[in-house]
DNA sequence: CTGTTAGCGCTTTCAT
DNA sequence: ATGAAAGCGCTAACAG
């Protein structure tokens, strides 16, 4: 009675060593690749006996030993998140899973400071970042020997490199294509949660700027329809024609709301221009004018960066992407 | 070159120990509650020292001993989910975190056993099953000493337990409260990935079969517009009235698209009516009949299961809520 | 009450 | 080419 209670105890790399007749340091350094230098032999048994057992590695016992886990945490904004999400967390997930590496997902809580903890406390090898860490968070995980994710670039204080001032810019053009009239940002309620809005405020302020607009107004608008028609209220005005850039879908289906209660024409009185093409937005009447995000720059930005990070290279300077990324999807309300 | 600069050592136990004249092994009987039983005395200089160290325990040493994480793991469904998401991960997160655990959030992929590899690889302490993890996943995750949470009761094959066979009735009571109409249940295109649609389906047959109506069609929509029109298309009837069920307020809102679409009014020919109670369904005209699901309940049940999974305790037989936590917001499609 | 001791499963020099 | 040995940071018996 030697094996097995029936308390199915996980193989260790000491019962794979014992099945291959090897050493632990042996079936270690075949199975982490290292081992390209023995004998096929050799290798082959340690191989069968690993799989015959099932046997999987202990996270905490390399964690360790390494002081590193193989974890790479994403950080989502605490914010309604337009494309996807889950497309996206099962993209790096899958681009994770080719490195080794398992993926937790974080969502950004009130609280940064508890945040950053939590992702910390992962000891994770990088952190892929959608929003809401911090350049200040950032340089903290840096510190703790986590890579950020993607590198740089986002974010980067309204350079005109920022993809969400791009954004802004190109939301600004499309509501004045039709001749000039004052424009209106619509943002999230809670600022404190929005990593986005700034930027894109600053992208539809330089197309004004640049065009003798007056500077646009910014007004916060709930996902309700009594706040929202109060929240246009305070930017039409009668007889008068605005142009509403908003934060993403949502909001644009408020402020669109709004206008009916308010009496409003779209677009003559009100134009109105989301960001993410939800595939509601597309299904409303009238249907959203809305700009199309391509994430697949996005997520060849992350794989080479998770790739760099993997193999301790220095982050690859993938050229900007420009606007290619956006695409605006004409509808029917601009 | 690795920047080498604030590789600050993180403390270890040993360090409090030192600073605070005593053994590794009193420290952790301190920090881990164990301790009431020593001189207040000790006990302060423990807990100083460690404060002042910003002393963390390492998660990976105390896995490695404890042969399980501090992890609980949240499974989500991979389709859409209309209560906003964010709000019961950072209620879970909370709870946990009450019970000193914290949360990592997976998205069940397409492929279940890949899903639950990933799940067991943290050999968490309990799962959360928002859904994705099919009643045999939850036999080898409790095999493997991982409680599943809510204990029971969900996916209870459509027994009238079912919130999910609940909401179904309830549907199917909505859209004939003005008299018997044919009924149609708009399902997501996958159902694969749809745990909860079954359960509404069965929800629904029972109650036309207890009226002696015909049983409920069951068509897969498309979130565009096109799809959603060929499918609707295929149920509606010239002339004829139908009610149609759906999965959650988007497909709700695809239906009432294509019910645009080929012409039919609303609610007279087409009746809709949705689940989650979404803002955006709320926003849009016509506004969303719809159900609004109070997840008060649920996180009662996950809270209260925690407290028993991590008290050792046999999981709290809390008596199951009936319909209490389903409301109907009248809106104008129903 | 507190400390000693013994690992948990793994990686990694350093010998052989 | 392979293995022995030394821990990584922590907890849990068991002594004292």
């Amino acid at each position: 009675m030697v094996t097995e209670t029936g308390q199915a105890r996980r193989p260790t790399s000491f019962d794979v060593a014992k099945k291959a007749g090897v050493s632990r340091a042996t079936v270690s350094h075949i199975l982490n690749g290292q081992g390209s230098r023995f004998p096929e032999e050799t290798r082959n048994r340690v191989l069968n006996a690993a799989s015959e057992l099932k046997y999987q590695p202990s996270p905490a016992g390399r964690a360790l030993v390494t002081g590193r886990s193989d974890v790479i945490v994403v950080v989502m904004p605490n914010t309604t998140f337009g494309s996807n999400l889950q497309d996206l967390v099962d993209e790096v997930t899958r681009l994770a899973g080719l490195h080794g590496l398992s993926v937790v997902v974080r969502f950004a809580g009130r609280d940064p400071a508890e945040t950053l903890a939590a992702v910390m406390n992962f000891r994770p090898v990088a952190v892929v970042n959608f929003g809401g860490l911090s350049r200040d968070d950032q340089t903290t995980l840096a510190a703790s020997g986590a890579a950020t994710i993607p590198s740089a670039a986002r974010d980067e204080d309204a350079s005109g490199k920022d993809p969400n001032f791009l954004i802004g810019q190109r939301m600004a053009e499309e509501l004045l294509r039709d001749g000039p009239r004052p424009l209106v940002f619509a943002a999230l309620l809670d600022e404190r949660t929005d990593p986005f809005g700034p930027a894109r405020y600053a992208g539809l302020k330089a197309v004004t700027d640049a065009r003798g607009l007056p500077q646009p107004a910014r007004i916060e608008v709930p996902l309700d329809i009594v706040g929202a028609t109060l929240a246009v209220d305070t930017v039409s005005v009668e007889g008068a024609s605005i142009g509403v850039a908003c934060y993403n879908d949502h909001v644009a289906i408020a402020v669109l709301a709004a206008g009916r209660t308010l009496g409003l024409a779209t677009p003559e009185d009100l134009a109105v221009i989301g960001v993410d093409a939800t595939e509601v937005g597309q299904l409303v009447s009238p249907r959203l004018t809305t700009i199309a995000l391509d994430n697949s720059v996005l997520m060849r930005k992350i794989a080479a960066d998770l790739e760099a990070v993997t193999k301790h290279k220095a982050p690859i300077q993938t050229q900007d992407a420009g606007r290619e990324f956006l695409t605006v999807i004409q509808g029917e309300t601009s």
